[in-house]
DNA sequence: ATCAAAAATACAATCGATTGTATTTTTGAT
DNA sequence: ATCAAAAATACAATCGATTGTATTTTTGAT
């Protein structure tokens, strides 16, 4: 029961060699069909199911790549990962999923333990405290061929799959802007991770073109969380002048503080617009609906999978990293709608 | 680059024995502490990396448990996974995560996959399509021990975490029942998951202790994705009478029908009120917010774990199947509040 | 029937780590 | 200094599958 049917059982059940029954088993033309018969009749009569870990060994490699996010539980993480496992399972490879909850900790645990299963390749959106690349220079010249998706790091010949997250949040704040907002706050996130900063420059760049005048102190940094939009909507209504207009760099963070601000008895979009970046299911339903940057995700994962494929089937010498960038789009919602 | 540093690499330049290494990085007392340090130093030097798919396969044992859902994205699967994740790590398990998306053919290739890498064993919830058990004997004749959660099918033998779920569906009910419905539409899933029979066994039950006739047209099965909630919407209202309250079986379904019914200018809960099922995140911001049952997510994905793990660590003659059922509670919401 | 070529199968080494046993080295009591 | 016991290290087999090479069997032309 415990022990596991081997090839050599079947060979021994058979009177035959083992190589015989593993070409059999690969479907090997070196095996006469009758044979194949046999010892696939044979296999499957004694429940025979090839030993991956043995397999891979030998063949030094395997057909499961790893995929490392944030949090799945976000819509534009698990559309990524549908796009993944979509194109990953077309070719022939198996995909492992694993969340560093933002953790840079557990960032760090998951690269190790899919480095020491010696995954093919790894994809990877870096975690909000990624301000080390240890780990990831480790990977890099231990020769596992990977990939950054959406949140990258600055590594020497290492490609990415991003958004235009300056255009994202350009168009974000010239929507404000055209809606007639003057005074506009942006949430942001650790300017460690290019997202935010982009977003941030988008705003910036929006403000410019506009003439309004850049105002540090309207621009909230943290980890966009719920509580973070709520204190981050707070802080703004402290000021000693009025904002009509907040662009957040995620939904969660833009829904934390429409809460917080339909509870003080601001109206949405009246007395300030808002506008979310990501387009959360949850911005479509909430009260007034969230208008939001939608991320292509599911062809994201898509796309970085095909990348990080040729990668990995490609002769080390003809390696060249490219940044491939894919366009946002805004969804107009009732938040900024009047 | 290519070629990764293996105990022999660090045995042959410090000219030692690889079994000293390898007991060396096992921390083993045979080995003297200069000779660890050592080693230590040179594997540090060499960027070695154990390979899992070695030691794994000559220890005959993975350190890495499976987990089947049916989607990531849904919050209540996203919360008993970091359950499950909490309680491995803690464990020194490893996880991998994978995705049935509802579909048996998905779920099938991913236990050949999961029995393929040997993990130490599985947790899982079943797919709408799963009503044939053949992969899941498989795995268990196998000696592969697994463990369903929420989802289960009844296999002797195998143990489970569920929800009561007839408990659920009847404290649903019954708050509708005491809103003052008197005719109350349920929205239900594929029979052959115990969940949705349960849930509408416990409808049916409180049904029948406020002595209100039980009608089958008025019971709705479909999968319960958005569509399907608009739909059945659509047909409760096509009925030669009016129907005040609904009881979905899942939180995506009730809010299609409540979008839906808001479009046909439906007062919720005026004319109906509604019960969803799971407390989706989403359910929280839908105006109006949605009455529905929270399920401890986490703690299942705790208790699954260490069942699991106690099952993998025991002998295989002291195996009894537990079910271990977990009480869900109801959070009344706006959209039952009248 | 014979025999070279082709087809089928067997032999043996290997992937990298682990582990039981054997051997060598060190320790410390006399 | 000697020697048995303990400590440290080396040897060798093994996990299960794969693959290059060697050997055996079959085929089919003469």
């Amino acid at each position: 029961m415990k022990n596991k049917t081997t090839i050599h059982d079947i060979a021994k059940a058979l009177s035959i060699d083992a190589s015989t029954v593993s070409r059999a088993l690969n479907n090997s033309p070196r095996v006469n069909q009758k044979t194949k018969d046999r010892i696939l009749a044979k296999a499957n009569e004694l429940g025979y199911q090839r030993n991956l870990l043995a397999s891979n060994l030998r063949k030094n490699e395997t057909n499961t790549i790893g995929v490392i996010v944030p949090r799945i539980s976000r819509h534009f993480f698990s559309s990524v990962i549908s796009g993944i496992e979509e194109a990953a399972y077309d070719a022939g490879y198996n995909v492992i999923i694993c969340q560093s909850l933002e953790q840079l900790k557990r960032e760090r645990d998951i690269v190790g333990t899919l480095l020491a299963n010696r995954v093919a390749g790894v994809l990877l959106s870096v975690s909000m405290e990624t301000n080390d690349y240890d780990h990831l220079l480790n990977m890099k010249n231990n020769g596992t061929p990977f990939l950054f998706f959406d949140r990258h790091c600055d590594i020497e010949g290492i490609s990415s799959v991003l958004i235009d997250d300056v255009q994202g949040g350009f168009d974000a704040t010239e929507h404000l802007i055209l809606k007639g907002c003057k005074s506009i706050g942006h949430f942001s996130g650790p300017q460690e991770l290019s997202i935010y900063k982009n977003r941030l420059a988008g705003y910036i760049k929006a403000l410019e073109k506009y003439k309004i005048p850049y105002r540090p102190e309207l621009v909230i940094r943290s980890s966009l969380m719920e509580i973070d939009g709520a204190e981050g909507a707070k802080t703004l209504l402290s000021l000693p002048y009025k904002i009509d207009g907040l662009f957040s760099a995620n939904d969660i963070a833009a829904i934390g503080a429409m809460k917080y601000l339909k509870n003080e008895g601001i109206r949405i979009p009246y007395d300030i617009a808002i506008v979310g970046f990501s387009n959360e299911p949850i911005s479509e339903v909430i009260d007034p609906s969230l208008t939001t940057i939608d991320q292509p995700g599911f062809q994201i994962g898509q796309i970085s999978t095909k990348l990080l494929l040729e990668e990995i089937n490609k002769s080390s010498n003809s390696k060249k990293a490219k940044k491939t960038i894919l366009k946002s789009s805004l969804i107009e919602r009732d938040s900024s709608r009047k």
